[in-house]
DNA sequence: GTAGAAAAGTGGGATAAAGTGGCATATAAA
DNA sequence: TTTATATGCCACTTTATCCCACTTTTCTAC
C-alpha cells in the first residue's frame, strides 16, 4: 500500500566536479513507490523554475499535466502560452543513475546559480533544487 | 471498535545520542488502533510548529491535504500553495523503529531547541512536542 | 498491598544504507 | 582519431536502522 504524502522535506548534496547530484534517499524511494510502472521510477523531469530554482518532477505526473495541455489546444496562442512554452523549452529529462544520482545540465545550473551544494526541498507535486544561500534568503532564515 | 479520542496527554522522554526518542505508548498504541492499514501506523509526519514547538500527525491527515494540491496539479503553482510549500519544506516523514522510536532530524531539533528531554502533548489531531523548560514558561505551570 | 509478569523506555554495539569522490569505461561530437 | 561529455563502477565515510540487553514502570492475580 503506498502513502502518498507527496514531495516533502529538505536535504543538502554536494554537486562533483560532472554536476552530479545525489538524489535525496526519501525523494528517490517515494517515487520509486509512487511509480505506477518501472519506468516512472528511474527518471525525473526537471524545469526552470520562479526565483532562481530548479523544479523537479514525476514523469508520471508530467505527462498527466502535458496530456491537460493538449486537450485544450487550439491554433490561436494564448499569452500564458508563453510562459507553457518557456516552461517545455528549458525541459530535460534526467535519468537516475545507479548511484542514486542525477545530473543537472549547464543551463539549469546557471539558472539556479549552484556551486557545490544544492538544497532539495519537497513542495508536495513536485520538488526544488536551490542554490542554499537564496534558500535561505528566500525564506529569511525560516 | 475504535474510539476516536484524539491524541491527549503529556508524557516526558529522553533523546539519545543519536536523536531518537520513543513515541509515549499511548500515542503509538492510539495511532495503530485508528490507522486504516497497517502502513499508516508505521509512520509520523513531523513539521515546524508554532511557539518553537513540532507538530506531529497521522500521514493519513497529511496525505488528504496533500491529494488536494496533486489532485489539480499544473506545471504552474497556484499563488495560495505558498503557504503549503513552506510547511512541506520543514515537514519530514519519521518511521517508527521497532522500539517504537522516532529520528528527529537535526532542523527540528534546533526549532523545538530540545537538548536531552521532550516533552509530548496530545491535541486532539496531533500531538506537540516541546523542550520542558518552553512549554512551562508557556503554561506557566498550569 | 505484594509478588511476579508484562510492557515501556533507554542505551550501546553491530549492521546496513546513504552520500561522496575518484577513476575507468563508454558514447558522442569535432 | 582526438577531445569532450556522460555513465558506470568501486572504495570510503558518514549516517541511519536494527538488534539485543538492561532498567524502570505498569499491570494482574492473589
Amino acid at each position: 500500500m503506498v502513502i502518498k504524502t507527496g514531495f516533502v522535506g529538505k536535504y543538502q548534496h554536494n554537486l562533483d566536479d560532472k554536476n552530479r547530484v545525489s538524489l535525496p534517499a526519501k525523494i528517490k524511494k517515494y517515487i520509486e513507490e509512487v511509480a505506477s510502472s518501472p519506468e516512472y521510477g528511474e527518471r525525473i523531469m526537471l524545469t526552470k523554475g520562479p526565483d532562481n530554482c530548479i523544479e523537479g518532477f514525476m514523469v508520471s505526473d508530467w505527462q498527466s499535466m502535458a496530456e491537460k495541455v493538449q486537450s485544450n489546444m487550439s491554433f490561436k496562442r494564448n499569452p500564458e502560452d508563453e510562459e507553457l512554452e518557456e516552461i517545455a523549452m528549458n525541459a530535460d529529462q534526467v535519468s537516475i543513475d545507479k548511484s542514486g544520482r542525477i545530473m543537472i545540465n549547464a543551463d539549469l545550473k546557471k539558472h539556479a546559480g549552484l556551486n557545490k551544494s544544492a538544497v532539495f526541498v519537497g513542495a508536495i507535486d513536485r520538488f526544488r533544487i536551490w542554490n542554499p544561500d537564496k534558500l535561505a534568503e528566500k525564506y529569511n532564515g525560516r
